[in-house]
DNA sequence: GTAAGCACTCTTGTGGAAAAAGTGCCAGAC
DNA sequence: GTCTGGCACTTTTTCCACAAGAGTGCTTAC
């Protein structure tokens, strides 16, 4: 259905209950509205506009002698047709910059360091995902052993990321097979990217598994295990305790299975790289994500860059958040961070 | 003070009363206890008794006309000297098995999925923190150039443990000197424990210093990065979910600072590592953990073995939890996981 | 199209009474 | 002495009824 068929008024009424609504979180009645709506309207008037508003499904009452409160749909006209961006204060940049700007060796403590600071800044739950290696460019692979039976694979992708994975082999090993494989990897794999080689490893590898048959098929074995990009620990988020205070989790049962959707990162991964990678700010609102426990919650990502290859960061907080603010907080702090990563 | 001088009835009623509160979190009073109790004592009678036994300080009474309930020190004495084991049940051990027993390369994973078997089969948080590095033996060090400026560190500790560190360095890298400096390493480091390293790793580099001084500078410069043995990711938690019904965290704000202290793996860590290990089992009950977020908890840590190394397992729970049954458990477990990494 | 008035609905708050839970103590039984 | 039954007392919980409050929808008038 398109809303850009809204009435001034109506887009107007929709506009400040939603305002009103996300600063108070408590359902907003017509009374409210007027005041707030300068134009001396009166409160009968606008309870005839959001009757309308209601048919259209964009606000709801929790019951007859409640006042109006936006539905998912509102949200969504409201985010797509009326949502003026606000800009961050000198402080919460000045924060967001602090955190992000200070000098790290590791990507994955930026990132960490990252969404904490979403976090704070936002009060809502930051959440950062490491870059998604598919289409990062493999420089160096060197295979480590480092016990008997076991080797370190270390994947280095272009600018600076670097993936390790530990194997098992069957049997000992061979030190100068180790050697040998490695360079036969080095050789085959080095200047294509994760992603060619997840899909093509096989074909690649062929011909040459005559060299050491043992080593060269425990890397075939441990694609999945190496060339997995949604490994749990790909993500950090922070700020759980944000959400516990917010007035939508009161309900305790709904608290704890967002809580535990936020366990299973490797899930919340998939569920958010699900989409692709747009550019800019991607909002997903309340029965958008596809997440029985996430139903009351919006999801606010933006893609980043390290160089080539791309990472996500985002917010996650109830459908009732401060959209208008919270995107450019996560546009700023994508920039930044794509800024650090890619230097 | 001493509380074994408790007469044969102070420690029955005790003993009930709690197995009594265990179960069903509400305050037990005299008549419960004296049904529970067959011996055929009155009410009355357990009253009188209840009466001493809150004056020695071991239980409480949350107001007048409530039943009481176990002070921290009610389950001290109970914990020390009156509590049996209770054996795990066929199906809690198969599970508990069947997670930790299934072959994975790397510890990380296996502590990961530690955590979350002792999560889901005690019904409270399970932790598993990785072994303390500081007594394992290195028995190599790599160094990967994997980028311009940055070099990969990897310490490989006897039995098959690695910590990789990523350094970077101020000025491009020469291979060359990369590799003679990673020999220095070796021949001056290999065979000690990394404790010992980190204690003496000044002296012990000192005179080499002139091979090539700003990569071994860098090393130097890296040791608390490199050596740090409460590095966050070292910590696996799982079940958060468990104690967001338990009722003792119906009062929101409790909830909240535990939930803050939970996602500060660094602090926690330190905080159990703290007590040092010992042998065997150890119990900390309420208060007597030293972080006031955590007064309704307690913690129940067991050491494991990663051949000469040790790290730390444990639970996280309310105060009011099965001692007798989660000892069983974490011990059982903390024995399979040392067999399975001690291998 | 707008606004005022009003009846209606549903929730929230209040007060008090009754019920429930449990204690402490006393007086009597074994 | 030790234990127990009885009982008065205290505090919390529950229930109910009733009023207050909030906000709507509709009707009517401008």
């Amino acid at each position: 259905m398109a809303f850009d068929n809204l009435t001034e008024r109506e887009r107007l009424i929709l506009q400040t209950l939603i305002n009103h609504y996300i600063a108070t979180a408590e359902p907003v009645g017509s009374r409210a509205v007027a005041q707030k709506y300068r134009l001396g309207i009166s409160p009968a008037t606008v309870r005839n506009t959001m009757q309308d508003l209601e048919e259209m499904g964009l606000i709801s009452q929790p019951h007859t002698s409640a006042g109006r409160v936006p539905t998912d749909r509102g949200y969504r006209v409201y985010v797509d047709n009326m949502m003026g961006l606000e800009a961050l204060t000198p402080s919460e940049a000045d924060q967001i910059r602090k955190e992000i700007c200070a000098d790290y060796a590791a990507v994955e403590d930026i990132l960490e360091q990252t969404a904490k600071v979403l976090a704070t800044v936002s009060k809502q739950l930051g959440l950062t995902i490491a870059p998604r290696f598919d289409k990062g460019i493999l420089t160096r692979v060197n295979l480590i052993p480092v016990a008997e039976k076991k080797i370190l694979v270390i994947l280095a992708v272009k600018h600076g990321l670097v993936r390790t994975v530990l194997l098992e082999a069957e049997s000992g090993i061979n030190t100068e097979q180790v050697e040998k494989t490695a360079s036969i990897l080095n050789e085959k794999l080095c200047g294509l990217t994760l992603g060619e080689i997840k899909d093509s490893i096989d074909i690649r590898l062929k011909e040459t598994s005559a060299e050491d048959p043992r080593l060269i098929k425990l890397f075939l074995d441990s694609t999945d295990n190496l060339l997995n990009f949604t490994d749990p620990d790909q993500m950090h988020l922070g700020g759980t305790t944000n959400i516990v205070n917010q007035p939508e989790f009161k309900n305790r049962e709904k608290l704890r299975s967002l809580i535990e959707v936020l366990e299973e990162k490797k899930l919340l991964t998939e569920l958010i790289s699900a989409k692709g990678i747009k550019e800019g700010i991607t909002i997903t609102i309340g029965k958008e994500i596809e997440r029985g426990e996430m139903q009351s919650c919006s999801l606010l990502t933006s893609p980043y860059k390290a160089g080539k290859v791309q990472g996500t960061i985002g917010i996650i907080g109830p459908t009732r958040m401060r959209y208008s603010k919270l995107v450019s907080m996560v546009e700023y702090t994508a920039k930044l961070l794509s800024d650090v990563l890619s230097k």
